[in-house]
Order: structure tokens, then sequence, then C-alpha cells
RNA sequence: GCGCCCGUAGCUCAGCUGGAUAGAGCAUCGGCCUUCUAAGCCGAGGGUCGCAGGUUCGAGUCCUGCCGGGCGUGCCA
């Protein structure tokens, strides 16, 4: 149990016996500043309120009810009836060694588990993934180690697009293209093949009839075009998954359950919604209607999940994966890490989904949205024909950057530990990027802002990590085995102290509001703290044997927090750099 | 028109679900390497939290109305 959660117990119970109702919240949270205490309670105001009476005297009856046994120093009373709590440093010190003795460091794998889909990355196959891919990438991946690590059957599910329309205009392509040299040649710049594919589309005489063919030929199952279509989209997923293994996304082949992997169920949807009178033909599509949804003239939003030309739509697949997900893969909650631009639509989606019982009522629908992709000039990016910018060569770039900084800084390491100190750092430096921002907010895509390796970025959580691991390196004896109690007396390892035992709680509230950002910001917080503990108390040199102890345990559990930590974000530490 | 997101230091961003004197990084200026890695540490300057009301002991945070930006809003995904 984390201090906060043991606090809020133990001031429930003196608010109880102070008359307090049951509904007026303890409010405890850790104190910003060392005068105002470690942690501080501020319910007695607000119940002082409900109980019409003095909030200071309340306080004072919360206070003289309170027993927090050995775990307080002292606790005042301050301002208009704040309660500030000083714990006591030993039983710190105590609750530190508990931690730092757990293999785990105090998480407790949840009970119950659930099972988690997490829905993301998602790249369309035409195309080879861009920078834009990158946040539900690293976003998705990060929650879905994170729900892992805390004991949950996480169900990972790349949903990526592999069919429709632009499908038949890229197959013709390639027919032509493979009569010169083999696929993979051809498809070896993606991002061409498709600029040459709908140059011809929009401008060859013919060609866009072949295109359009090709998608009829396609979806009644025409053996030459299958053939086609499975060379393109192979080729396509080994340059999606060649990013994965550069980034170090868990994302597997067995992951992939593509918008094709839904075709056959699109028309049991439709006769589904039909049947359950929630499918009616307007305008000759199939549309469902749903209250609170208006369009721009006000009228009543429909949900179309099909065509009057009876084609399907991607809100008819998304439908199709949501009843897979509940329904086969027994899904207690699915995550959705999709741009925002897509919350109406997830909306429609769920709203549909739920009214058709899709999906029980049990199951979580959760878009996890962000913001959408800026250019550096705060207008949107864009993305006419070369204005992307290639995943693969942002992360060529952040590797190539880092490994001029590296041999700069770092001369004495051998050319294959530069090389892999350069990887880890670049990529490194991109995801944080990425991860240490509000999740909802716009995305300035920016070279500097990505490739940044000083302040607030991986290369700094990074570089805190070794300096610990120097230290535990020439310290010559496991840490793990000094069973030296752990003492919090100088003000730099106090704060570590706190700080340490706080990790189970951000976790949790990352797992429970999927705002990884959180994480990047304790984690910089603890580094930081480390940095200044690092400067002032020395370790290898301290005083007598029992503090060297005890601050090489505390060293330890930094290391594994931040390792810990950072490798829920997907990103890897090194002992050197 | 309606809906969603956003507006905090010159720039990029935090702000723990309403708490005490709004914090970091970058940039600028000034210090610290014969002592565990200077990708670091310490210090300084820099703010009408878009504007105006409201709710209350207390508002960057909640409510209303404006201003400004982004996105979405029936047959692409």
């Amino acid at each position: 149990m984390n201090i906060r959660d043991f606090l809020t117990a133990r001031l429930r119970q003196a608010m109880t016996a102070a008359g307090v109702p049951d509904d007026c919240p303890p409010l405890v949270a850790p104190s910003g500043k060392p005068q105002f205490g470690d942690y501080q309670a501020n319910g007695a105001m607000g119940a002082a309120k409900r109980l019409r009476t003095n909030p200071r005297a309340l306080a004072e009856a919360i206070v003289t009810a309170l027993d927090l046994g050995d775990a307080a120093a002292r606790v005042e009373i301050a301002g208009p009836g704040f309660v500030n709590i000083h714990l006591d440093p030993g039983w710190l010190g105590a609750r530190l060694t508990e931690v730092i003795d757990d293999p785990r460091l105090g998480i407790a794998p949840a009970a119950p588990a659930q099972t988690v889909v997490v829905d993301y990355s998602s790249p369309n196959l035409a195309k080879e993934m861009h920078v834009g891919h990158l946040r539900s990438t690293i976003l998705g991946d990060a929650l879905a180690r994170l729900l892992e690590h805390l004991g949950h059957r996480v169900i990972r599910q790349n949903h990526v697009g592999d069919w429709g329309t632009q499908f038949g205009m890229l197959i013709a392509h390639l027919e032509d293209r493979e009569r010169e040299t083999a696929a993979e040649t051809a498809l070896a710049d993606l991002e061409t093949f498709y600029r040459e594919a709908k140059a011809r589309f929009d401008d060859e005489p013919g060609f866009a009839d072949r295109a359009r063919e090709n998608v009829v030929r396609l979806q009644s199952g025409e053996a030459r075009c299958l053939a086609l279509w499975r060379e393109f989209i192979e080729i396509s997923i080994r340059h999606s998954e060649a990013i994965y293994d550069r980034l170090g996304v868990t994302l597997a082949r067995g992951d992939i359950r593509a918008e094709s992997a839904y075709n056959d169920a699109l028309p049991e949807i439709v006769a589904e919604l039909r049947t359950q009178g929630l499918a009616v033909e307007d305008q000759g599509a199939q549309v469902v209607f749903l209250d609170g949804f208006a369009d721009r003239e006000g009228n009543p939003q429909p949900v179309i999940v099909q065509k009057s030309g009876g084609g399907y739509l991607y809100a008819t697949t998304d439908l199709a994966a949501l009843r897979f997900r509940c329904a086969e893969l027994g899904a207690d909650r699915i995550l959705y890490f999709i741009d925002a631009r897509q919350s109406l639509h997830m909306q429609q989606v769920f709203a549909v989904g739920r009214r058709a019982g899709f999906c029980g009522a049990s199951t979580r629908l959760e878009h996890h949205a962000f913001g959408t992709m800026m250019g550096e000039d705060g207008k949107p990016f864009k993305t006419r024909a070369g204005g992307t910018v290639k995943l693969a060569e942002l992360l060529d770039e952040a590797v190539a950057r880092a490994a001029r900084l590296v041999a700069e800084k770092s001369p004495d390491l051998s050319p294959d530990e530069r090389d892999a100190v350069a990887r880890k750092v670049g990529i490194g430096a991109v995801k944080y990027a990425d991860l240490s921002k509000t999740r909802t907010t716009d995305y300035v895509f920016s070279w500097d802002a990505m490739l940044s390796f000083e302040g607030n970025t991986a290369p700094y959580l990074q570089y805190a990590y070794t300096r610990i691991r120097g230290i535990l390196r020439k310290a010559d004896s496991d840490p793990a085995a000094l069973r030296a109690p752990i003492s919090v007396d100088a003000p730099q390892e106090k704060a570590l102290a706190l700080h340490l035992l706080r990790f189970g709680e951000v976790l949790d509230q990352v797992a429970r509001d999927a705002y990884p950002h959180q994480l990047s910001t304790y984690l910089y917080e603890l580094a930081s703290l480390y940095m200044a503990f690092y400067e002032g108390c020395p370790v290898l040199k301290a005083d007598d044997a029992a503090l060297r102890a005890s601050r090489l345990r505390l060293c330890d559990g930094v290391a594994r927090t931040l390792a810990t930590g950072l490798g829920l974000l997907g990103i890897e530490v090194m002992e050197r750099m």
C-alpha cells in the first residue's frame, strides 16, 4: 500500500471519529513544500463547511482522533485548516527498505486481472510509415507494457489498413512494374510507388478503370489479383516491422488483425443491425440514426454502415472489430489510440456497438485521442507530396546526431558500445519527446524538439541511470545482498525516499487514464532528485560503513525504478554513455 | 450553425481531479570539474495563467459569456 492510501485510510477513520460524514474525502496529497510537511490532508475545510462548523476546530478534532502509529514525527494544523503531516524518518526508511527488497518494487499484481485489448499503431499499408504514425504506436505500446506489468492480460491489436479502393490502383501499378523488376525492388520505396500509382490514376487513360476493376476482382477473391495484393501487403508489413524493430515496439506479426480480416463479417454486421431495426435505408444507403448526433443542418446524424452502391465503410469494419474483441477476445476493456480527428467516429462506433449488443455493458470502451500533427509554423502539417517526414528518416537522423555526440563525449567507449549507446539515446529521445507531452494537445512536429539531448529528455534519465551504475560497479558489493536499513536523514535522501514510494501510485494513475506523460514527469523528477543527491551525498566515500550501505541500496532502488519506468515507456537504459 | 480539443515565462511544456508564495526545460546572464561520468549541479532575471463575470474560506483548475487557434460535422480512412 502506498503512503497516500495509508494516510487516507487513517485520516478517514479519524474523520469518522470526529463526526464527519463518509462522503467527505480526506484529500491527502504530497505537499510540495517542506514547511508544509511531507503530506497534507485538506479535507477538514470542506467537511467543516458541510457541518457548518469551524474548520480549525474540526481539524483539531480530527488530529486528536488520528492514529498514525509510528509513521508521523508530528502533525500540525496550519492556515484555515490544513493538516500537515511530517513523516518519521525511521518509518519512511523502513517502508523504502520493503519496497527496495521487493523485486517488483512494491508493485502488486492487479486483482482482479483484466483482459485488455489495446488498439494502436494501425498504419495504412498503402504508404510508408511517417512521423504522424509515431504517437499512436508509442503511446499504445507504453500502455500495453504498463498494463502487462501490472498483471493484466493484454491483447495487442494492430488494425492495419490493407483494404479499400486505393489498393486497386496499387495492384494495377504493381502488375505493370513487375514485368520490369522484382516486387521487392519496385516496392523498396513505398512512398514513391504510391505517388507513381496516383499520378497514373489521375493522368493515364484507362488506368483508373483498371484500378476500379481490381477492387471488384479483389473483393470477389480472384486469384491473380489476390496474389498481387498479398505480395504488396507482405512487403509493406515488412517495412513497418523494420520500423517497429528499430523503435523497440512490442507489436508482432501475430498482433496484426487487418481490415481485410473483417471483410467476411461486414454483411453479417449490416444484416444484424437491420434485424434489430437499428439500420434503415436512407437515400439508398444503410444507416443507423443515433440520438445526440446532428449534422451541419441540425438534422439527425446517421452512421453509414453501407454505401448506396453496396460498399462498406470503416464504421462497419470497426463495428466488426468491436464485436470480435468483445465476443471472441473477451475484452473487459478496449483502449483505442487513434487521432482526435476520429473522435466523432469512435463515439458513433461505440454507441452503435452498445445498442446492437456487440459489446456488453461491462466492457469499457475508451478512445484515447491525441492531438493532430502540426507543422513548425503552427499550421496543419501538410500531407501533400513530399510534405511528410518518413519515420525511418527521423530515426536515422536521431541516431546519427546521437552518434556524433557520443563520439565527442565518450571517445573511450568501444565502437560497438558507441553504436549501441547512439541507438538507445537517439531512439529514446524521439520516443520521450512524444511520451513526455500531454496526449491530448496538438502535436507540433519539430526536428529540434524531437532530437534534443539535454534537459527534460530521455538522455537525461539515461544519464542519471549510468551515473548510478557507475557507482554500483565500483562498490564491488551487490546492493541487493546488503540487508542494511535505509536511512533518510539527509534532505536529498528524504526527498528521494518520498518520491520512490510514489511509483506504484503513478503507475496506477497512468493505467487508469492512459496519460504516459505522468510517468515521464515522475521519472524526470526522480532523476533530478537523484542528481541533487549525487552532488550532495557521497556514496562510496560516505563517512561510515552503515551510511555507505544505506546509500548504495538507495542508489539501487533509484536505478531499478528508472530502468523499470523507462522500460514501461519503451525506452532502454545502458551501463555507460 | 453545432460538437470536440486547446490558449500558463521570449520558445517548448508541467501543474497530482479546488489548496498555501504558479513550476521545469530551452534560450539569456553569473558561478562549479586534482574528489562516485560536466549529456551534470548551484544561482539570477523573466508571469494581468487569452478576456470579463460567477460559485467560496480558497480558482491556472469548476460554471456562464466573449476573443483567438486547431479539428470534426451522410456515402474516404
